[in-house]
DNA sequence: CCGGTTTTCTTGAATGAGTCAAGACAAGCG
DNA sequence: CGCTTGTCTTGACTCATTCAAGAAAACCGG
């Protein structure tokens, strides 16, 4: 378990001052992945019910700079954010309901970052995106057509 | 080239309509790919001055459902339309300017696919958006660097 | 070629994620 | 403990995208 300690000490180990909000922003991250801006800010206010949504996309976008969190944006989603960093993982995101699901990386970390044709681009970074159905989504699915 | 001509039977064989808006917004796309719906309203109106923004985002709708386009959307940046569909391409981000590009599959079709622990999803396709420098940033960059 | 049906376009307002800005406030340093 | 700097509050605002109602155009059958 990730405990208030440890939080803190991430905060200023980032170079990050350690205040309220952010704290509660990367409880909530720790507890909940994957969460997009609005769902963080419900969360946090169970702790601080009188936040500013400013100060959580301000946390948000000062940890995301510090590389404390990573900010990713499926299409048709609005930004979602997660504490797991530096380990090259993916996403798999559920089409009808938005979940989504981390994968490690099929093919091995080096591959990823090799395009057959890179067009003069420098890459650093290749991120993989999977589509398709979470099992309850595709259950439901299998369910209605047989019926 | 792609001809007026082609475009309506394009529009025919996807099943929809053939209307002013919808060859326009199809041939703008052919012409400018990875445009965003700003951009393709404004390339459109060069010809038909009076469409209204919603004619092009009902258009870009409708293809994307018939397939005939693809919409993409990085984070960061708003959705952007290709007409390349169907051959499992990728694309190369500036993280400056946000130029796109695009890239085929590094590793073979079929590795793109395939996650290593796909948690239950049903996976049906694979995306991967590479982040890095365009050469022109690049280039900035270092000149500055280097001054 | 023509009316009728259905889809699509126009107009105009609304939504919602995210940003901007100014001042109040708190964190951390000495 | 007090100062300086960075952060939070408040509230207005932007911009992409969507919603809704009625007008107009596309396609079908005759």
């Amino acid at each position: 378990m990730t405990t208030a300690e440890q939080i803190e000490r991430t905060l200023r180990a980032a170079g990050l001052r350690v205040t309220r909000p952010r704290v509660a922003v990367l409880t909530a991250l720790t507890a909940h992945p994957h969460a997009d801006a609005g769902a963080v800010l419900a969360v946090v206010r169970e702790d601080l019910p009188d936040v500013s949504h400013q100060a959580v996309y301000d946390s948000l976008h000062a940890l995301t700079a510090a590389g404390v969190v990573r900010c990713i944006q499926p299409s048709g989603a609005t930004a979602r954010y997660e504490t797991r960093i530096g380990d090259n993982h993916h996403h798999v995101v559920c089409r009808e309901c938005g979940d989504i699901a981390d994968v490690d990386c099929a093919v091995g970390e080096a591959a990823c970052l090799t395009a057959s044709d890179d067009h003069g681009f420098t890459i650093d970074e290749a991120e993989v995106t999977y589509w398709g159905l979470c099992p309850r989504c595709a259950a439901a699915r299998s369910t209605r057509a047989t019926t």
